[in-house]
DNA sequence: TGTTAGCACTCTCCTTAATCGAGTGCTAAA
DNA sequence: TTTAGCACTCGATTAAGGAGAGTGCTAACA
């Protein structure tokens, strides 16, 4: 499947795809020997781009037109013809400290990555919260708020915190609150967020009201509040900068445009994207690559983040096949890399 | 500046709306006269559609063209021939308790009850927090996470909750914790978000000094996270159905798309927008009316929503001047009542 | 044998012109 | 006061005619 190109074809190659990526349409043998010293002759270069098109990396939209890239040879672009070093991204890294400041939870952290992302690449990002599967539960808490009305408080290890205010029909008191506390503390706590599943609450369930002399009725609804409080309900998808795609010249069609919005509207298609990601550090789906149908004419370049080693998140960016690789994954790692900082920290 | 229309005129300009606001193209006399029976020819419209934009309620796009209502146009038809009564919006308000079971938090709520009104319209809905000027802290709470690492938990009388992860260089002991507990819950409970600025906390802040003794850099440190818990840094705004902006034939031009996705992109002037309805309960402002520039050929929908009477945020919604304004309002009006009645649960 | 110049051919895009049709305002009659 | 008739206006659609960019092929050349 992956030949291997001559040195010339690979210059032409790359001159093509680096000239698409500005001037999004189609590359003709002329522009391409005046703006690149390749040495050769227009027809010299029409009958390689002949080659490279019987072998699959270029393709012609129409009979007398240039070449635009396949999904191939931007396959090939990524994997062969340019470098990945990080490149320094000015002015990023400088000001961490200080954004941490300004950054309430990691929710915030989050989405104020995903729209720096956005931000630094003009591409829409997108960021998926921490895994509730790796993520245990570092604390849980009752506070009494009124006489009839309780906040739970939640929080991981990997810092997410997660609260609700549960109202009763009668009054806790404070004694049975501290009881409480202390026993829903040492059976769920450093616990695994995917084990406490509704099986296991039962258990705790039973074993609580055999000790504990608790209105049934009273507990009940406290219960049922409680154990909502862990239904995952998918993993939060963060957004920035989705405006960005109007600028494409690929979405210059309103069709398009409102296809596109739409699917970014939905939570759950965000979640079936970024989880199409397999475990990589840094991956891309160009076009076709892609499992989900609505955006095989889109390309990925998604980062994983982590928190002390452990894999927990998604960071990337989403635009169309004829994005500025180079550019995007230097910053899609960079900015995997502040994300992982930042959140470790913010998680102690 | 509000004539009295005679009985015909109201007839047609009322016809002329709802033709517009099915069509959103200009209506001419002939169409008029056959789909609505005015039992009046054509010639005899067009002498009224010529009266009608001598008074300012009709535009015409060009000499040729038929007759699009004016902003003053839609202000008449909304004041005068419109009544204003909830229509009953079927399947909604029956559905009020079981969507509480699934909605964590305030925040919650809020963006849920701004999607559902963007689902039911389709056009974007937007909402606004509580205000932070009108709420009161209820309970503020330091937790304990690890070693070094606290939890700053802030509830206010609406039901706002806030942490804050805090990192310290050193540990502070469980006994400190507790006195500091005490002790700002003495100093800040059922104060006035608005009355907690930094010259009051730097108040608090020089008692506290004097009456334990804490180690100063860590106190500093500690001080420094939770003055910025307070930081009011603008309401925040939810929005819903972003993309029902391009189902709208006005917005077929990919520029006004784009100035309009830009707009609601930033946070800043969802607040400018929704925070120049003033106070009264339910608010239209039609086109010119508008005071944001950008938004002059929109029209907003808002009303106001309320915790156990006190009049705290805002939700509606922002389309085309040619809004079909009797659906509108009644299902602002039915969702702002719920999001009341939900969020007043919800703060206890 | 690889490279290059020349040339006829193709296909899109843009501009211009022509036509269509919905709607108007005015006039004059009912 | 209302209505029918009519000339006129103007946007929208369609058609035709280049212009331009690019190709593939052939034949000559190093």
């Amino acid at each position: 499947m992956v030949e291997e190109l001559d040195p010339r074809k690979k210059r032409i190659l790359q001159a093509i795809i680096q000239e698409h990526i500005i001037s999004a349409s189609p590359i003709g043998s002329r522009t391409l020997a005046k703006k690149y010293n390749l040495d050769v002759s227009p027809a010299t270069i029409r009958n390689e781009m002949a080659d490279l098109e019987d072998l699959g990396y270029l393709e012609q939209p129409h009979t007398s037109a240039g070449r635009i890239p396949s999904d191939k040879g931007y396959r090939y672009y990524v994997d062969q013809l340019i470098s990945r070093k990080k490149n320094e991204v000015p002015g990023i890294i400088e000001n961490t400290e200080n954004l941490y400041q300004d950054l309430q939870d990691v929710q915030d952290i989050i989405s104020g990555m995903a729209k720096m992302l956005s931000k630094m690449t003009h591409y829409t990002a997108m960021a998926s919260e921490p895994k509730s599967q790796v993520s245990r539960l570092k604390k849980v808490e009752i506070m009494q708020l009124a006489d009839n009305s309780l906040l739970l408080v939640l929080v991981t290890d990997t810092a997410m915190v997660n609260n609700k205010i549960i109202n009763l029909d009668q009054s806790l008191s404070t004694a049975k609150i501290s009881y409480l506390n202390k026993f829903l503390s040492e059976k769920l706590e450093n616990k695994l967020l995917a084990n406490l599943d509704s099986s296991y609450l039962k258990e705790v369930e039973k074993e609580l009201l055999a000790k504990v002399d608790l209105s049934v009725d009273l507990f009940k609804q406290f219960y049922n509040e409680f154990e909502g409080a862990f239904e995952p309900g998918g993993v939060k998808v963060y957004l920035g900068g989705t405006s960005y795609i109007l600028e494409q010249p690929e979405f210059n069609d309103l069709e398009k445009v409102k296809k596109m919005l739409k699917l970014l509207d939905q939570e759950e298609m965000l979640n079936k994207i970024i989880n199409s990601i397999s475990g990589s550090d840094l991956e891309i789906k160009i076009g076709q690559e892609n499992e989900v149908e609505d955006i095989k004419n889109c390309s990925l370049v998604v980062a994983t983040y982590y928190i002390s080693e452990r894999a927990v998140g998604k960071i990337g960016v989403i635009g169309p096949t004829r994005m500025e690789y180079p550019r995007v994954i230097s910053s899609v790692d960079v900015i995997s890399d502040i994300l992982s900082k930042l959140i470790s920290k913010a998680s102690g």
